[in-house]
DNA sequence: ATTTTCACATACCGATTGGTATGTATTTGC
DNA sequence: GCAAATACATACCAATCGGTATGTGAAAAT
């Protein structure tokens, strides 16, 4: 692990629990054991810094879930792996202090254009994604055909990022646990064929 | 309305938007046209005018909820009227830069914790006010036996507050009628007897 | 009418902010 | 083996941070 990297893994939950403008050079610099001639040798700036933490944060948090559904085969198996995977999504993220979507969401949309910008572009990969899944299993005849994939994927997405939410307000992975319930046994079977 | 309350009808939006860090002293005499002398002979400290910026803010974008819940009869006129207020949730808080529950739940917990406090409080009595409707619809026999009032209430509130903030990452307030159309008939009539 | 109080403005404080210029030691290229 | 480049540390910068002490004018109290 070269100094880089080194310095994204130490810095990356920093700027996903104590926010963008809430991470100084002194935090930086704090955690790493390196002084501001080290980070800015490495990167550009505190912007540019604060993208590849959360290009990694994702890396780690929601890649996983993209491949994950990459090689799995058919609708109904890649709608329950989803779940699946964020039954284990809070000891995932534990460490990160929440969901790096999430966090950069809400965070980043009045102070931070760019950044936002790239947790924009996340969330919508992941609601195209929810959506193809579904239209693919309306062509294989796995899922219903009265259904509209979108509107599915709306309501799926907000379910597993409110949960996110919820869990790591109350510390209570129970959030997730019981929307994946409901997403399991009160959509994804409901709209099976 | 009195200095006091003008600073912060001024300032509570801009707290909501750039959050607690990124919301300088510089940016509230700005907003306020007011100097600092203003600020520090009406207010103890910035934290203090956050947490009282937070609570106008809740105010307005949850509290009347709170008093429509409380003037409506019947649990499932209740849950009906929750979905109801929900679906013009994105134009009540679109000023205020969304959800103040969510911005303060994810923004402070590291950083500010008496603010993070109010917000966990604050979701705290909304998932039980939801859990006891749910509860007293049982006992009406409004709705079905075999249903947990608090898993349901995880449930809806996940989906309300995720649907917020996909509804605002995306300037697109379809998340929210979706979801809320998905609560009304994917689980109120569900569970209805 | 005089004094006191109140509400705000002005001016200033030390500390911290992100960022840079320079120094230095090590490694790399030839 | 010597020069150049690399990788980091040190020292420093103007700007901004939250906060305060003092100044001032108007209103309220006596």
């Amino acid at each position: 692990m070269n100094t880089n990297e080194f310095i994204l893994a130490k810095v990356a939950p920093i700027f996903n629990k104590q926010g963008y403008v809430g991470t100084s050079l002194a935090d930086i610099t704090q955690a790493t054991g390196l002084t501001k001639g080290a980070i800015y040798c490495n990167f550009a700036n505190k912007e540019d810094l604060a993208q590849k933490a959360f290009e990694l944060n994702v890396r780690t948090a929601i890649y996983p879930l993209f491949r994950l559904i990459a090689t799995t085969q058919g609708a109904i198996h890649k709608l329950y792996a989803i779940t699946t995977y964020q039954r284990g999504y809070y000891h995932l993220v534990k460490d990160l202090g929440g969901c790096p979507m999430l966090r950069v969401g809400v965070d980043t949309k009045y102070i931070n254009p760019l950044l936002f910008k790239q947790a924009e572009n996340l969330s919508k990969r992941m609601l195209d994604g929810l959506a193809t899944i579904i239209e693919e299993g309306k062509l294989s005849q796995e899922l219903k055909q009265d259904i509209n994939p979108l509107d599915y994927a709306k309501v799926i997405l907000s379910m597993i990022e409110g949960s996110s939410l919820l869990a790591f307000t109350h510390n209570d992975e129970s959030y997730i646990s019981k929307a994946m319930d409901f997403i399991d046994n009160g959509i994804i079977a409901k709209i099976k064929n």
